[in-house]
DNA sequence: CGAGTTGTCTTGAATGATTCAAGACAATCG
DNA sequence: CGATTGTCTTGAATCATTCAAGACAACTCG
């Protein structure tokens, strides 16, 4: 099976084995980034009923180690892995539900990509995470507070 | 002991009592910035003997949730406090070791804290974080690697 | 194409940070 | 000072993730 599939192809580029688990959990990130494990676990599953979910820890391990990924760890939520990877971008997150979202940088504009002071540290990455609600958080809210200030759960 | 004592006027000012607890660990981060729950349940023991874990947890809870101290949580580490808030500054840390430090923005020069396509979000935080290694792990890191690639243990 | 080597997966258990729950206690209000 | 409400103590549980040992499969080379 040394076929020229190109993301076999990939892998194996990046000096790892080409597996059943891995290409599976790449096409699983393909259809939904920023997935958890859990979640590329369950999709998985449905290929390869067998897998374990330790075995998705070690392909997520394996591939982000090998830069096939980048994982993000948002604060307060499991990791979330996805397959942009070498292109400058950053995320959004709702502080709610958690959804996250791509943001494109605008290429040429990275002021805020060098420190102002960077005390001697070799910066190798700067990460740009903004918070805020989705929207179909915000209609939550709104719901929640008809008009300005109520609610508190008796 | 209503005095007018700063911190606790501080304290009392955000709707929370004013407990033992909550003073030291306020001047633990007072002193050690940055330090995680661990690092604040030794120095508040110092002081207070008899305080336990799930203590600081939930002074560090309260203190977060009223916006007396700001939680950051680097990827791969345990969450850190800081008592510096509402001041727009971002962090500098350190992927070997885990140090972290301070890196004021540059005032009136925000760009990148609003994103190009905010996807209907309702943004209402830009998290920077510069990934890096600090001095004492790069020189760490050339004394492992002495001329170019060598290293690789047995 | 088949045997060897190396890396990957399975199974089972452990870890570490953090949170939950019930009751004892103490800070603030009047 | 007494009542009320919020905070702390003790003890246990949770979650995501990692470790370990052995079974197994992918790639390499003859």
């Amino acid at each position: 099976m040394i076929v020229t599939d190109p993301l076999s192809a990939d892998i194996r580029s990046h000096g790892l084995k080409v597996t059943a688990p891995r290409l599976a959990v790449m096409r699983a990130l393909e259809y939904a980034p920023h997935s958890a494990a859990e979640q590329l676990f369950a999709s998985v599953r449905d290929e390869l009923p067998g897998t374990s979910l330790q075995a998705v820890y070690g392909v997520l391990g394996a591939l982000a180690d090998a830069g096939l990924i980048r994982r993000i760890q948002p604060a307060g939520s499991p990791a979330r892995y996805e397959r942009r990877v070498d292109d400058n971008h950053h995320h959004l997150i709702c502080s709610g539900c958690g959804a996250v979202q791509d943001v494109d940088c605008v290429v040429g504009e990275a002021p805020c990509l060098t420190p102002s002071d960077n005390a001697g540290f070799a910066v190798h990455t700067a990460e740009v995470t903004f918070w805020g609600l989705c929207v179909d958080c915000q209609a939550a809210e709104s719901l929640e507070t008809p008009s300005s200030a109520t609610s508190a759960r008796p």
